[in-house]
DNA sequence: CTGAAAGCGCTAACAC
DNA sequence: GTGTTAGCGCTTTCAG
C-alpha cells in the first residue's frame, strides 16, 4: 500500500542491472551513454513513475535553481506585476521562484531573508520594507557573493544590481504638468524619506517648482506612510490651511484616490478647483471618476529585468553591477486636466 | 578571498573539538545536550556566521517544509489575495511558499506541477487553468499521498480538500437582486462550463429565474473566456438582439467593467436602462463610476483556510478530506440599484 | 561506454 | 551527555 515511496535512480539501476551512475548520466542526456541504453533507461524511469529528486541534486550541485523574491505586499498591483515578470523570465530559464512578503515589517523581512539564505536560494530580488533601516541581513548576501538585486525600493549603501524607475524625472513631469495646467499652489504628499523613491519624488517636485520660479512653501509638503488613511488626514490638513493648495501631487495612487474621494465628498470640484495626480498607475486609477492622472511604472518589465540580471550573475555571465533606470510615463487623465 | 564557502556543522565541531552530531543536536535545542555546551556551540556558530543548510536537512528529513501554490495569474487581485493568505499561515507555521502561475495554460500548468513534485513540496495548493482538462499531473500527488488542495477552480473527479465559495448561492443572490430591482430580461455572461465555478454561477442564475417564473431565453446567455475583450464582444451581441436584455449578470468584474464602459460610451444609462453586476469584487469595482455591484469572495481567508488544511494533512493531524464552502456577499452598488 | 566510490550537509539510531 | 556510523538521492572523478 505504501505507494508514496518514490523510486530513485537506484531502483531503475536494479531493474536494469546496471549502475546508478549510468542511470544518472542517461537521465541527464550525457552523450557518453549510448543512445540505446539512454532510451531503455528512460523507458524504465517512466514505467516506474520516476521523478528526479531536485533536493538531492541541488545539495550535490550546491545550487538550488531557486530565486527568492521579497516584496512588501504581494497583493498590490505593482508588486504582483513585478513578481509576474520575475516568474516569467525565471521559469523560462529553469528556475523556481520563492516569494515572500514582508508586510512592510523590518523584523519579518530579516526573518524571511535569513530563511531564504538557509534555503540556499541562488539569488535574491528584493524591494525593502518601509521601515527597514539596518541592512545586515542583506549584506550577508553580498558578503557571501550570492547575487542580490534591488528593485524599486533600493538600498544605496549596498553595491549591487538595482532596477528602479526614474522617480525624480517622473515627479518633475508631474509637477511641470500641473504648472502647465495653471495650478499655482501645488502640495505634495511624500512617503518616508529614508526610501530613495520617495526622496527622489520629492526632489523632482522641488526641482520643477524651482525651475518655474515658484517659491517653496514648506506647509504644502506632508510626509507620511501613504496609506489610504494618511491620504485623508493629509487632505484635511492641507485644505484647512489659510492658503490651501490648488493641486496635490500624491506619492502614490492609494493616497491620490483617498484624497480625491475626500475632496469630492466635500463638494470640491476636481480638476477645476483642485488638481490631483498620483503615482504608480494602479488599475483603478483609470476607471474611477474622475480618472486619476498618474505615473506609469513598468512593473512587469522591472521584474523581467531583475530576473535577467540576477540570472546572468548566478550563471557567471556578468561580473559588474549595474543600475537600470527605467523610464516612467506621465498619464494625463481627468483629475488634473483643465484643457490647457 | 573565498568568503562564499559557507561554514557547516563540521567547521563548528572542529573548532570546538567535538563531534558534528553534538553540534547538530545543540543547534536543534536537543535537551540531551547540556545547556552550557549548547550555548558554547551557538556562540561559535554565530561567530563563524553559520546558517543551516536547509537543503541538506530537508533531504535527510525527507521533508522540504515547502508548500507550492499555483494560480492562473499572480497579478490578479483575487489570486494575489489568496496567495497572501497562504503565505500568512504558512510563514507562521514555518513553511516556505513557492508560487508559480500557469497563465491559464494547461501545458505550463503540467510543467509547473511536475517541477513542484520534483522539488518535493510537502503540499500543493492550486486553482487550475481554464483549459486544463486532463488531470494526471495532479493525480500524481494524490496517488503519492502528497497533500493537495484545490481552491476556487476545483477538479471534481479528484477527491481531496477543496476550498470554494458558494458560487451557486452568489449567482442566485445576484439574479434575485436584479429581479427585485425590476429588471425583466436578465442576460448572463458565463465562463467556460468545464469549470465548476462558472457552471455553478450559471445554475444559480437559472434557478433564480425559475423560482421567479421568468422564462429562460437561451439567446441571453453567452459563454466565453471572460476577458475584457470578450465582454465587449458579448455586449455588442446582446444589445443588437431584437429584444435586448435590460440587465447583465457578468461572470466576473473584468467583463462587468468592459461591458459597462461599452454601454456608457454608447449613451446607455446605467442602471436606469441596463443594470450590471459582476463577480469577485476587484478593487476597482468600488471606485469606478457608476460603481459596480458584485459578489465579494473572501480571497485572503480562502488562502488561509487552504494553508491550514494542507498543513494539517502534512503534519498528519487530519486524515479526512473536506470541502469548505465559504459564503459570498452581495455588494449592491450603483450599477444595479434603481432605488427599490 | 560503464562502474565503483566518495561526498554534498545534515540527522538519528545505536552505542557507551 | 556525547561520539560513531550510516545514509537521504544524486553527481562526478577516476579507473578501466
Amino acid at each position: 500500500m505504501n505507494r508514496n515511496v518514490q523510486p530513485t535512480i537506484h531502483d531503475i539501476a536494479r531493474e536494469l542491472k546496471i549502475s546508478a551512475s549510468t542511470v544518472s548520466r542517461a537521465l541527464n542526456d550525457n552523450p557518453r551513454i549510448s543512445l540505446k541504453t539512454r532510451e531503455k533507461i528512460k523507458a524504465v524511469a517512466d514505467s516506474l513513475g520516476y521523478r528526479p529528486n531536485t533536493l538531492a541534486s541541488n545539495l550535490r550541485n550546491k545550487k538550488s535553481n531557486t530565486i527568492g523574491i521579497v516584496v512588501p505586499l504581494i497583493n498590490r498591483h505593482f508588486f504582483s506585476s513585478v513578481i509576474s515578470g520575475v516568474e516569467d523570465v525565471a521559469y523560462k530559464a529553469g528556475y523556481t521562484v520563492v516569494i515572500a512578503q514582508s508586510n512592510d515589517l523590518a523584523a519579518k523581512e530579516v526573518n524571511i531573508v535569513q530563511s531564504m539564505y538557509s534555503n540556499r536560494v541562488d539569488g535574491l530580488i528584493i524591494s525593502i520594507a518601509m521601515q527597514t533601516e539596518a541592512f545586515d541581513h542583506l549584506k550577508l548576501f553580498s558578503k557571501k557573493h550570492i547575487p542580490l538585486a534591488f528593485f524599486d525600493r533600493v538600498v544605496s549603501e549596498i553595491e549591487t544590481d538595482k532596477i528602479v524607475v526614474d522617480d525624480f524625472a517622473g515627479a518633475y513631469k508631474v509637477t511641470q504638468h500641473l504648472i502647465d495646467q495653471g495650478y499655482q499652489r501645488i502640495g505634495h504628499l511624500a512617503g518616508p524619506q529614508n526610501l530613495m523613491i520617495y526622496l527622489h519624488r520629492k526632489e523632482g517636485y522641488l526641482e520643477a517648482l524651482k525651475k518655474n520660479n515658484i517659491p517653496f512653501d514648506e506647509s504644502l509638503v506632508l510626509i507620511n506612510t501613504l496609506t489610504s488613511e494618511d491620504g485623508v488626514t493629509a487632505a484635511k490638513q492641507l485644505m484647512s490651511l489659510s492658503n490651501p493648495p490648488d493641486a496635490i501631487f500624491c506619492g502614490n495612487d492609494i493616497t491620490a484616490l483617498s484624497v480625491m474621494i475626500y475632496l469630492r465628498d466635500r463638494g470640491i470640484r476636481i480638476p477645476q478647483e483642485v488638481g490631483i495626480v498620483g503615482f504608480s498607475n494602479e488599475p483603478y486609477s483609470k476607471v474611477v471618476s474622475p480618472s486619476i492622472s498618474t505615473i506609469a511604472q513598468p512593473g512587469f518589465e522591472m521584474g523581467q529585468k531583475a530576473a535577467e540580471l540576477i540570472i546572468r550573475k548566478i550563471e557567471n555571465k556578468e561580473k559588474t553591477y549595474q543600475t537600470i533606470i527605467l523610464p516612467t510615463e506621465l498619464i494625463i487623465r481627468e483629475s488634473s486636466y483643465r484643457g490647457k
